[in-house]
DNA sequence: TGAGTTAGAATGGCACCACCCGTC
DNA sequence: GACGGGTGGTGCCATTCTAACTCA
């Protein structure tokens, strides 16, 4: 399968959410990760540390992948796109992920960008909540009560904030290999996220044909 | 004065901190805040509520400007641009206001765009720390030392992360005027920036004749 | 299914194993856990909190249970059974689970016990290693590699020894719904227990008719 | 002096408390274990190893004995006692030694079993806590607490949790003639509560005639 | 002189606690 | 004002590595 995560503000997960992702599908066959990101987070990332997949630049010459063939790929696309950048990439894959912080200027970004995406027919995508404060905050709670009003398809579970995920990314690792205090709960949402993208692709292909 | 906000990612507080320094100055002297970001943020914060300064689009005809000459200028720059933009953007005003958050992929990108920096000859410019976890985390102090080490200018204040931004950014005002547990503390901070920002184009006016 | 839990030695997480197989069981079909032994020790947990599932002592008449046809049954088995009693127990339900702690005393327990097992023709059990100490203990692994060594099987995974199954016990809840540092791992662990037995007795009647 | 060992739940360091006050004892006269636990565990341990005493197994026949007439005898009872065998135990014996670990569990199996003792007159005991948790866990205290709230009468002093115990168990001798880390620690806190054992049988012998 | 033994240092990890933040 | 919760720091335990010491 082919996922494709994108955001229209910065500083929202995208690249965590796209290396976790990847990790997660790493587990159920070969996976790439694409670096189309600008700043190229990810692959620096990946320098850091050691991944369970590999990562390659969007850029980067073909020959590099000769001879692999993976199961799974997944995109970090760059930040903020045009909506004909959006329609492309959400052809190019077979789920795009958009990830979002429960914030008010997120949100505003995210639901203004929607309305662009409602021209595209046959989209398959679902937003996903980054970054949710902990206990006692509302925020998520308020956000995706919001998002649901405006009809935007979102994932049943939140990537909480938690200084784990701030270490995976020093350690140019995956959290599920961090020492820290909330690191296997950020795992376990990670994978309860892919498990819902598979049942989502699952159920749609059984649909479409 | 004409204070340029930019930022190399996205979510690190780029239009807050805009915005703030805006309304500080405001207490100086009549200033305009030119929203240059594609997302339209600052425009929109002005739309929900009532900010104490006016607040334009880039590319807006000039006319809405008709016979306003502000004192000082505030841009919220454009995300993410290209070194070619940001030496405009920095030729274009007095002082390059750079927000970033204290985490480790802020922290790369900043470093490996200031290098493209460290080329423009007589460029003004201070990081801002936003964003700063609270007590005990130590990641603002952290990143204040490794900033220091690679010899980048940086406020000497950071901005901590606090409901209460997040609450002026829900009411359309600025955090001086929401009730909040640390509003007041996240004002004075920005002010701080503020009283920095005229100490630092004070003296390279009276060096710089 | 019904499970069994017992031991030859007190002390070694036998209520604990029983509840939170339960536990882990009652999200898959109702679940009804028979306390049958003689202290009583997992209906005082249920009497102290809220379990998500039923709990009746052994010798109860049987109208409590009026019109409730649980899905599952747990039963936490008497202490130190007797060959005849384990024969009893053993033929009750679909599988034996032995948890037992990595020390030699009740490793010499279990073994010495499992001599008489061997002569039940078709008895189904898995050995449990329970209260394991952490790193950088190596009881465990030795435990493993001795009882494999005697031809005894036993779970793919251990239950770790941590402060939050004794806040569990405290709470009378089981130990997903406390607050502790290692709760979350320890829940897991019994997830991963449970995947393996419904597996284990998935298999077992795929070749048993 | 006739030191009978018993507990209401096992797992709590009956057996070692057994052969450590024996061996403690030995220091003072000859002494003799004998092992009426049913999983023959002392026995097991003696078999191992070498015990500075002798251990009988309760049913063996008595001519093993013939010509032995040891000064203190400690008995290794079986595990969960009904009250008579319990009061038969109690009064077989000078003092009613009943060790048992600071969790919740045991500490209620504890308790009850005491307000059944509570009707046998002239009743000598003392709780001994067992496998306590290191520092900075308050387990220990909190047990402590709890119990002379309930007006039990206890020891002094607390057998740690220590890997030289198990050791020792391993070796099939006592923990004074280990090499490990707290095996002196361990082995004072056993002669400490032999101290106060003898104490109390003095006492109680100064006052009862 | 060499090998086995023993003592000390370093590592990794767990459990508790202090402090502060955000909501009720 | 009270409470629940997250984050970082402290203290201690168990193991392993290293080095020195003893004895043949």
């Amino acid at each position: 399968m082919i996922i494709t995560v994108a955001s229209f503000k910065g500083g929202v997960g995208k690249t965590t959410t796209a290396l976790h992702l990847a990790g997660y599908l790493q587990g159920r066959g070969s996976t790439l990760l694409i670096d189309a990101d600008y700043n190229r987070s990810a692959s620096r990332w990946a320098e850091r540390g050691k991944l369970p997949f590999r990562v390659v630049e969007d850029g980067s010459s073909q020959n590099v992948l000769s001879g692999f063939r993976p199961n799974h790929v997944v995109i970090d696309a760059p930040a903020r796109p045009t909506p004909e950048e959006l329609k492309a990439l959400a052809e190019r894959g077979d789920l795009l992920v958009l990830p979002t912080t429960p914030d008010t200027l997120s949100l505003a970004a995210l639901e203004s960008a929607m309305t662009l995406l409602a021209g595209i027919h046959g989209l398959r995508y679902r937003v996903l909540l980054t970054i949710t404060p902990p206990y006692p905050s509302q925020a998520a709670e308020k956000a995706r009560e919001e998002l649901e009003q405006a009809e935007i398809s979102l994932f049943g579970r939140d990537i909480p904030r938690a200084v784990a995920l701030q270490k995976a990314a020093d350690a140019g690792s995956l959290v599920s290999e961090v020492r820290a205090p909330r690191a296997l709960l950020c795992w376990l949402a990670y994978c309860a996220i892919g498990n819902e993208l598979t049942e989502i692709l699952l159920e749609s292909w059984l649909e479409g044909g």
